[in-house]
DNA sequence: GAATCACTTCAAAGCGCTTTGGATGCCGGA
DNA sequence: TCCGGCATCCAAAGCGCTTTGAAGTGATTC
């Protein structure tokens, strides 16, 4: 590390110059600027109009040092060769958590890190203090960072779950089982038996559950489950599309998909479409809608029909449970479960 | 600010902990952690090793005040009812900045704000040092924050340009005039006469620069332009269906898009098959592909036919362009323009 | 033997804030 | 008159690191 010191700023105030040129201690005009009561209400006025006139800002690296506390919450990334950051439902969560960050002053730390280097960097972002706390991300069944986290003894919640973990942890979580286990059975009610499950990669909890709650639909109908109408991956447009292609191809083809994203959907009904057949007649699409901004499921109508739930107001959520743990360590962990709404819109039908 | 100053990670040892056990100055620990040449390969040693005992690391805020760097970069992000920021492009430039960061120690702070305290916020975040750069997203072409950062003195890179605006600036964008005027030329050799355009946000600087690309290319055709074949609005792929849903309504209807977004491109090509039409027979549809990763236009073939340019290198070396300024803060502010390339696919195809 | 030099190491002074633990002055009650 | 209490304000001690400027070693040179 070869760099300069530099003079900060040069043109700004600092606290010890603005206690100067008011005549007052570091200590009252901190205490002024900060909202303390042992100020007198002429001084305090007396200390805003100058930090105001003379531009003051306090620096925000002393302040933290200072307090102990960086005021913004971690979130790190896996930079997967099939890259999660990427994934376009992760901008929608941060933006959903950037909200509640903003109105309580945090702001987010985002880094994105080869996922060998992954507990690494959980370690160098929190074990030294530059954040106070972390959201979790995409949690996988058996998850390593869970009980990491929790050693390093720093607040954090986990957008998901990990079954397999056993330490106890915060997190929010979509009900996936119960969602895709009600979607299913409302194409198991429309008549469909052959029902494809075109799933997210079965290592990440959500796509274990969705996949739980579609075998629990068809074992209650007493369809047997075929292991040829059951795909899991990323889930990208392609995917769907070829997914969809491949099933539709075989001698006894799906009448309806279940499909894990709105992402996917699209690329089944580009298959769909591609057949010549008609979506929602010929072969109907359900799938789980996380209200992705730039993909609306429709506008006022749904397009396809879906088991919702807004991952936005997720992000929202998560923000504040984690922002409350950090304000009040002492309470228990806690966790919600959330529920997705079945809507129905026009892309399944009676099967044909 | 009420809050206690808590014994910040308790069980770790701070420098000077470590320097007593060691008996050294903290100078020397410090030095030879950092590695500085002025410590002998043997102390370097032990200090290493009596560091990785004590599992020792050093507290990043003390580091930040005392070399005066916060090893950050600023995204911030307006918040708009519109949302900017979920915008699925930005997730792909972030993770390609953020690889960046990752390579040289940075990492990325992001800010979503609202709107109207946009400035407020630039201001917060580089006045007093909470970052080191900041990245300027999705510049108007008349864009006052420009003027502003480079008041406050502190290095930015704008993604995009704006081209009402004179204070010179380091910024790298893609020749989006040319991109949609050679995707509008490609068209017009394909015979089509009646060209849409579904532009983006035109108070943005890419989507002015697209509409001139695409006039002049009309112009060197000797086609005169028509309005009502002119669309702008924020890139959603509802807006693209309804875009082409009421444009092929008309008495006249377009035989060609030219899509800004794969997004809106989508909902083109949805509202062409909802009418029983098919792409790239009876309608051509061209658009911008940013190459995103959830949703890539096509595996290996392009789906649509396209100009192409990838967000995410732009975002990586957005990042290095400015944490080159940053550590080399008296060169010259460098720019740079991109050029996209035009690949064909089934989409578009001779006029009907 | 003194002077020079390269190599190591160090004590102490910041960085700019917050917070502790008093001081100071003023008032009313005993 | 004295004392306690209240309202204000302050000096100084951190927070944990980096960096300056200087000093202590030997070894080498003249």
């Amino acid at each position: 590390m070869l760099f300069e010191v530099k003079n900060d700023t040069p043109g700004l105030m600092n606290l010890r110059e603005l206690s100067e040129r008011l005549n007052l201690s570091q200590t009252t005009v901190s205490r002024a600027l900060n909202g303390y009561p042992e100020v007198s209400e002429q001084t305090r006025k007396r200390v805003a109009a100058a930090a105001k006139e003379f531009n003051y800002r306090p620096n925000i690296r002393a302040q933290r040092l200072a307090t102990g506390r960086s005021m913004s919450i971690g979130h790190i990334i896996p930079l997967s060769k099939q890259n999660e950051m990427v994934n376009i439902v992760f901008a929608d969560f941060i933006a959903g958590a950037g909200e509640v960050y903003a109105r309580h002053g945090y702001n987010m730390s985002l880094s994105l890190v080869r996922d060998e280097e992954e507990l690494n960097a959980y370690r160098g972002v929190a074990e030294k203090g530059a954040v106070d706390g972390i959201i979790v991300h995409s949690p996988a069944r058996h998850d390593p960072r869970i009980a990491f986290l929790a050693e390093l003894d720093i607040p954090f919640l986990v957008h998901g779950r990990a079954s397999e973990v056993t330490t106890p942890y915060a997190w929010l979580d979509v009900n996936n089982k119960r969602a895709i286990e009600t979607g299913t059975r409302h194409l198991l009610e429309l008549g469909h038996r052959r029902i494809a499950l075109v799933n997210g990669e079965e290592r990440m909890d959500f796509a274990q559950r969705r996949r739980e709650g579609y075998l629990a639909a068809l074992c209650g109908a007493d369809v047997p489950p075929d292991p040829g109408l059951m795909r899991s991956n990323e889930m990208s447009e392609p995917y769907g599309h070829a997914a969809a292609h491949e099933m539709l191809d075989r001698s006894a083809p799906p009448t309806a998909f279940v499909a894990s994203s709105i992402v996917s959907a699209l690329g089944i009904r580009r298959a769909i479409q591609e057949r010549g057949l008609v979506m929602g007649r010929d072969i109907s699409v359900l799938c789980f809608d996380d209200e992705i901004s730039y993909l609306p499921n429709g506008q006022t109508t749904p397009v396809f029909t879906a088991m919702r739930s807004s991952v936005r107001a997720a992000g929202r959520r998560c923000a504040e449970l984690l922002i409350d743990q950090i304000t009040h360590p002492d309470q228990e962990l806690r966790t919600e479960l959330w529920d997705a709404e079945l809507v129905i819109g026009p892309s399944t039908g009676p099967c044909p």
